[in-house]
DNA sequence: ATAAATTCGTTCGTATACAAACAAATTCAG
DNA sequence: CTGAATTTGTTTGTATACGAACGAATTTAT
């Protein structure tokens, strides 16, 4: 395969990266005030929406792998932002929970949460947006 | 702002990460007899196309801030991939090219870049795929 | 000409991201 | 029922990614 060929900026790895980077820096800007980064947000999120859910079942859903998760726990669980709780059922497992600073700080950036995806699609038409979610879908 | 409306699954910043995720691991695999990184491949595609090229102009080809492209100049240039002199007529800059054995690794890893683009786009139809690298160039 | 502003590259610290290897607990299969 | 396979969570190591602060060199503005 040729060299001239190839052109890096029309990849779409190279795009995906670009635009996960400005979509980082969107939400940066705009959380800046709760010191939480898209991943932390993403793991009280779930958290709030299953009530209480394991290490691992919380990475699945966020797409985190557990090591990476293990980190994010920690430390929005040194904040006091999450608890956990041995599972009696199953001893491999902990169950994590919002605790009330958690949920209330959660409560108050969803807001934002919603602004910074409105930020990302600013660029593109209502019909554009979804066809870009549409497409992601498809990709991921 | 209720919680209840916040579906994390639909926000274009979760999957854009999850796109990302995807194509990362796609690369990863077909680049593992390389031994080289999404970013590092894009750094020796750029010196390529530019000859000759300074750390902090590269960063802005490759879409890498200086602290990242340091580390990425450092692992290619103590694998001997790229060789770097110092400018003459600006004593803060270093210029840097490609050696031999990475110009050869690279054209060697072209075809293989273009097949990690295809794996990424082949759940979509070729409009579609235009479409979305139509898309991801506008919120870039 | 010189002070101010900018650019280049480095360093430090924090936070994903993931491969690989691991122990402990649980589930599955024959 | 019991050995094999799987799951849960941890640890280590490597690689982005970027904010912030920095010294040195260059450019700009006055």
């Amino acid at each position: 395969m040729g060299d001239g060929d190839y052109r890096l900026e029309e990849q779409v790895g190279f795009l995906l990266r670009r635009a996960q980077q400005r979509a980082t820096a969107i939400f940066t800007a705009r959380f800046a005030g709760y010191g939480l980064t898209p991943t932390q947000f993403a793991a009280l999120a779930k958290i709030a929406d299953e009530g209480e859910v394991s290490q691992n079942r919380l990475g699945r859903l966020t797409a985190m792998d557990p090591a990476t998760m293990k980190g994010v726990i920690d430390r929005l669980s040194e904040r006091g932002l999450i608890a956990g709780r041995a599972d009696q059922e199953d001893r491999r497992r902990t169950q994590w929970r919002l605790t009330d600073p958690g949920a209330a700080l959660l409560a108050a950036a969803y807001g934002d949460g919603f602004a910074v995806t409105a930020e990302i699609l600013d660029p593109l038409s209502p019909r554009e947006r979804a066809t870009l979610l549409r497409l992601l879908a498809k990709i991921v």
